[in-house]
DNA sequence: CGAGGTCTTGAAGACGATCAACAAACGTGG
DNA sequence: CCACGTTTGTTGATCGTCTTCAAGACCTCG
């Protein structure tokens, strides 16, 4: 989760693609090379602005993201976090006008595609087009995981879906150790996530604490009862995707 | 929204298409050609279940559907509902299995895809394939829109929400009647949609005919006071993206 | 060391859930 | 076409989860 200036660009977009699908050799170098260097945003700043026509696509290569939408009276709704790896406005390729912003939860160092570079791509790489689709397919994906998740689950069913869902994400791209892992997101973010009011936040993760299957002490953050911590989130992987097969 | 046995398969769904870009003659061509016969999927029956790996996509004709997920306890949260025009599983091509089930709320035609023939589309019409890509893009705004709408509206305002998303969506194929359509799904649906019990569900839309926002009797909807149901709802339907151009 | 943001706790209140009962509508078979 | 059973819609009463308001502790960083 540090930025880790030596690491190539693409390196947690690449884990993320080939847990789901092999690459060739030449895929794996067309998208190396496809990323022009990156920006560092600083927590707090927008990383794309709702409204905004953006003519490249921006990749999160380290830090945390979120894309929210803001409602009249000022609230905030967080719709996805996005990890390393990460397109944040892949969607913009095809949506053009962004409906929502994206904000830096922390600090973030990101990458950019043009566009231009994406539509030559449908044209000369079919494969790798059907793998970016397909990462905007497990977005909606996590989509549909957090609408049940709010709907139908009570909050602490919801907080530690999250958790169990970050776990995951993140072992994926190698950024979990084990059950521990960095998340740098306050009790307010997580209450725009969840939808809950920061208070009720703090007293689910307290509750969470008390029952021993979590720990979250600043940014460090230990699953200390995976087991139980499933069942409690009635957790279910399957919505990530996570199956290496020709896609 | 009557099982119309005489229109083409694809209908609805050019008109969604044409609704966010301009299609040739031959594209439309390949896309009438490329839907299989069609079975009616009686009321309450699944259409695609959950863990399958299907090989085909299916496509809306006519009548309502729903992508679910269930809860170990039985509950059922709703994530999209789909109407004529709608590709239920497109994403399906790419995520191979699913991991939540589609049912038909009510009596549904359907016609269907060889996942081949998207595999050969993908080789052969970039064009169409970004915009097949645009669809799964637009179920993914949706499905922000919702979690928008669950985490941070009254519930008051999310279902007011939702009616105004069904009147626009509606009226882009071709199924409203002004401020009128007809929508046979339950105040059960409803619930399962919202997020809420049924007994809410009903006294919220007491409320609505209260404030005469709305008339609902039966399977007749008639919005009877749009703006202010959009100002009750927040509603932008920018989201849809409902703009003709180059995509 | 001070200041702003974040975390924590308490008390009171609201929104929505649950339980229960009944009415209305619908579909099916006789 | 009516009778009957089942599903859906409606209403009331009570309960609980989560919100709001408020205040103080803690922490981080200039």
């Amino acid at each position: 989760m540090k930025p880790d200036v030596n690491s190539p660009l693409a390196a947690s977009l690449l884990l993320a693609l080939e847990a789901r699908d092999k690459l060739s050799a030449e895929e794996r170098v067309v998208i190396e090379q496809m990323f022009t260097e990156a920006r560092v945003v600083p927590a707090g700043d927008d990383i794309v602005r709702d409204n905004d026509r953006p003519q490249h696509s921006t990749l999160i290569v380290s830090g945390v993201a979120a894309r929210y939408k803001m409602l009249e009276e000022g609230e905030r709704q967080i719709t996805a976090l996005h990890l390393p790896g990460d397109f944040v406005d892949l969607h913009s390729f095809l949506l053009k006008q962004m409906d929502h912003g994206v904000t830096a939860i922390s600090q973030c160092r990101v990458a950019t595609v043009p566009h231009s570079t994406l539509a030559e791509l449908s044209l000369k790489h079919p494969h790798l087009t059907r793998l970016f689709w397909l990462l905007t397919l497990i977005d909606g994906s996590m989509h549909r995981e957090w609408l049940v998740a709010m709907g139908r689950r009570p909050a602490i069913g919801q907080f530690a879906h999250l958790l169990c869902e970050l776990r995951v994400r993140l072992g994926v791209i190698g950024a979990s150790d084990g059950d521990h892992f960095v998340m740098p997101i306050t009790q307010i973010d997580l209450s725009d996530i969840l939808g809950l009011s920061t208070v009720h936040v703090n007293r689910v993760l307290q509750e969470l604490r008390a029952s021993n299957l979590v720990s979250w002490k600043g940014q460090n953050v230990s699953i200390l009862n995976w087991e139980e911590l499933c069942r409690v989130a009635e957790f279910d992987d399957r919505y990530l995707h996570l199956v290496r097969e020709p896609r």
